[in-house]
RNA sequence: GGGGGGGUUCCAGAGCGGUCAAAUGGGACGGACUGUAAAUCCGUUACUUCGGUUUCGAAGGUUCGAAUCCUUCCCCCCCCA
C-alpha cells in the first residue's frame, strides 16, 4: 500500500495537490513538515503530524523533520484568531532543542537511504537580511496572492488586525519550501489542513523562483466527536514530555476518548492494520463497557510516545485509583510501591509534629497543601460531598485528622471528584 | 495627524449613582446516574477568623454612597488622511 493510500483509508487525508500521489509511487522521494517552538515540548496535537511523517517513511520515502527556529520568530497567523506575542530568543533556543530531542525518538534516523533528517530553519535564515528578503523572495508574489489566504483574510475582517510580522510569515514559511527544495531535493511538503496557504505558498514560490515543480499534503485536523477542541484536559494541553503531562495522565487521556472518536483515532494514531482495527472494533461493539479500542489505542500510543515500563507504570497507577482500589491494598505495599503509584500525581508533604496535634480538613487542604486555592472553596467542595480522605468520603470541613488516619504511618489520599488524587506523606 | 467606539468577575456579555460580589449564556469544578463514557438532572464558580474584606483598565476627584458622574493617564478596535 502506497503512502497516499495509507492516509487516505486511515483517514488522514484532507487536501492533496494533484500528482502528488503520481509522483511519490515513481520514486523515493523526500517530505518535509514544521513543527513551530512555541513550547517547549510537543503535545498531542502534533501526532498527527508525527504519524504522517511515520507513515511517509515507513512508504519507503524519507522524512525531513523540520524545526521552526525562525518561523518561530514571527507567528504564524492561521487558525489565531489574534496577534501572538513574540517569544525571547532565549526561549525559542531552549523550545528548538526541546522539539528536536522529541522528535528524534519517532523517526528512524538511521536505516539507509531514506533515513529521517532533522533541519532548523533558523539556520538558512539567520544570515539573510530583510533587503535581500524582500527582493529575491517578496519579488516573486503579490501582495494581493498573500491577502487571499484564507488565514490572512480571517484577520483582516476580523476586530484585531494583524502585524506586518505575522503577514509576512507565509512567504518565510513558503522560503523553507524553496530552501528545502532546492538544498536538499525535498519535493513535498506536509502539514495540517489549516497549513494549506502557507504550503502553497512554498509551491508557488518554487514555481515561480525556481521554475520547479512540488506537491502538497495535508491532513484532517483532528476534530472530537462533541466539537471540544481536541488535546486540551482541565490541566491544560496533553504534552509529550513526561515532565509537563506524567505517562499515567496521558495513558488516561486516550483511555477516556469516547467510542466514535476512538474508532477514528485508532486509525490515525496507531499503525495497526486495517484487519486488526476491524476486529478490535468487532470486540468493541460486543462488549463497549470493556473499552477495547481506548485500551489498545492509548497502549500503542503510550508505548511510542514514552516507553513500555511507562505504560506498565500508568496501568498499575490507573488499576488502583479506578479499580480494586482499597486502603488494604495501599497498606500492602511498600513505601516505595506507594510513591510508585503516586508517580506524576500531585504529592504534598507537612510535618509529622503538626499532624499529630490534628489538624481539620479545611486547613490541611487549603492551607498545608494547594489541594485547594482557598480555605472558602475547599469547605464549599467538602460540604458538597466532593472530597475523599483515604477513600472515604467527609461530609464535614472541620473534621479534625490526626496522626491515627495516617495509611502506612506515612501517607494521607485525598481525592477531589472521584479522579483527582493527592497525596499527602509526613515527614 | 484627524474623527469615532471601547476596556466589567475564566470567556462572551448585561449593568449606567444606592436594592451589585454584579443579570444571562458558555466554560470549569463537584454530586446523582454510568462504562474512569455520552446524554440528563442538581449544586458551586472573589477572599474570609463568616463579623467582614478587597473587585468592574490605572491613578486621582465629586458624593452620605460609584462598575455607574468628572479629570488625567495607559491599552485596544474602526474610519479618514
Amino acid at each position: 500500500m502506497n503512502f497516499v493510500e495509507e492516509l487516505r483509508w486511515r483517514g488522514m487525508l484532507h487536501d492533496i495537490m494533484p500528482g502528488t500521489e503520481e509522483e511519490l509511487n515513481k520514486k523515493m522521494t523526500s517530505g518535509y513538515i514544521g513543527f513551530d517552538p512555541t513550547a517547549d515540548s510537543l503535545h498531542v496535537g502534533h501526532l498527527t503530524q508525527i504519524m504522517t511523517l511515520i507513515h511517509f517513511q515507513r512508504a519507503g520515502h524519507k522524512p525531513v523533520a523540520l524545526v521552526g527556529g525562525a518561523t518561530g520568530m514571527v507567528g504564524d497567523p492561521s487558525g489565531k484568531s489574534a496577534e501572538r506575542n513574540l517569544l525571547s530568543e532565549d526561549v525559542l533556543n531552549h523550545n528548538v532543542h526541546c522539539l528536536e530531542s522529541q522528535l528524534k525518538k519517532f523517526l528512524d534516523f538511521n536505516c539507509g537511504a531514506n533515513s529521517a533528517e532533522m533541519v532548523n530553519n533558523y539556520d538558512w535564515f539567520k544570515n539573510f537580511t530583510f533587503l535581500d528578503f524582500i527582493r529575491d523572495v517578496g519579488k516573486h508574489l503579490t501582495v494581493n496572492y498573500m491577502m487571499a489566504k484564507d488565514s490572512v483574510k480571517k484577520r483582516l475582517e476580523g476586530e484585531t488586525g494583524m502585524s506586518f510580522t505575522e503577514f509576512s510569515y507565509q512567504l518565510v514559511q513558503g522560503y523553507d519550501f524553496y530552501y528545502l527544495w532546492k538544498e536538499k531535493n525535498c519535493q513535498v511538503q506536509m502539514g495540517g489542513s489549516d497549513q494549506w496557504g502557507n504550503i502553497v505558498t512554498g509551491t508557488e514560490l518554487i514555481r515561480r523562483k525556481g521554475s520547479g515543480s512540488a506537491f502538497a499534503i495535508t491532513t484532517q485536523l483532528i476534530k472530537k466527536a462533541d466539537g471540544t477542541k481536541f488535546g486540551k484536559t482541565e490541566s491544560g494541553a496533553v504534552w509529550l514530555d513526561p515532565a509537563k503531562t506524567s505517562p499515567y495522565k496521558f495513558y488516561q487521556f486516550w483511555l477516556n476518548t469516547t467510542d466514535s472518536d476512538a474508532k477514528s483515532w485508532i486509525r490515525i494514531f496507531t499503525l495497526k492494520s486495517q484487519s486488526e482495527i476491524e476486529a478490535l472494533e468487532k470486540e468493541h461493539d460486543l462488549a463497549p463497557h470493556l473499552r477495547i479500542l481506548q485500551k489498545a489505542l492509548a497502549e500503542e500510543i503510550t508505548i511510542r510516545t514514552h516507553s513500555q515500563e511507562a505504560l506498565l507504570t500508568a496501568l498499575k497507577t490507573s488499576d488502583f485509583l479506578f479499580g480494586n482500589g482499597t486502603l488494604e491494598f495501599l497498606n500492602s505495599l511498600s513505601k516505595e510501591d506507594v510513591l510508585e503509584v503516586f508517580e506524576g500525581l500531585p504529592q504534598f508533604t507537612i510535618s509529622r509534629n503538626e499532624l499529630a496535634g490534628g489538624i481539620n480538613a479545611t486547613d490541611l487542604l487549603a492551607e498545608k497543601t494547594s489541594v485547594f486555592p482557598s480555605k472558602g472553596e475547599a469547605r464549599k467542595m467538602i460540604s458538597g460531598g466532593g472530597v475523599s480522605i483515604n477513600k472515604e468520603k467527609i461530609a464535614d470541613p472541620a473534621l479534625i485528622l490526626n496522626s491515627e488516619n495516617l495509611i502506612n504511618g506515612e501517607f494521607l489520599v485525598a481525592q477531589k471528584g472521584k479522579k483527582n488524587y493527592f497525596l499527602i506523606s509526613v515527614e
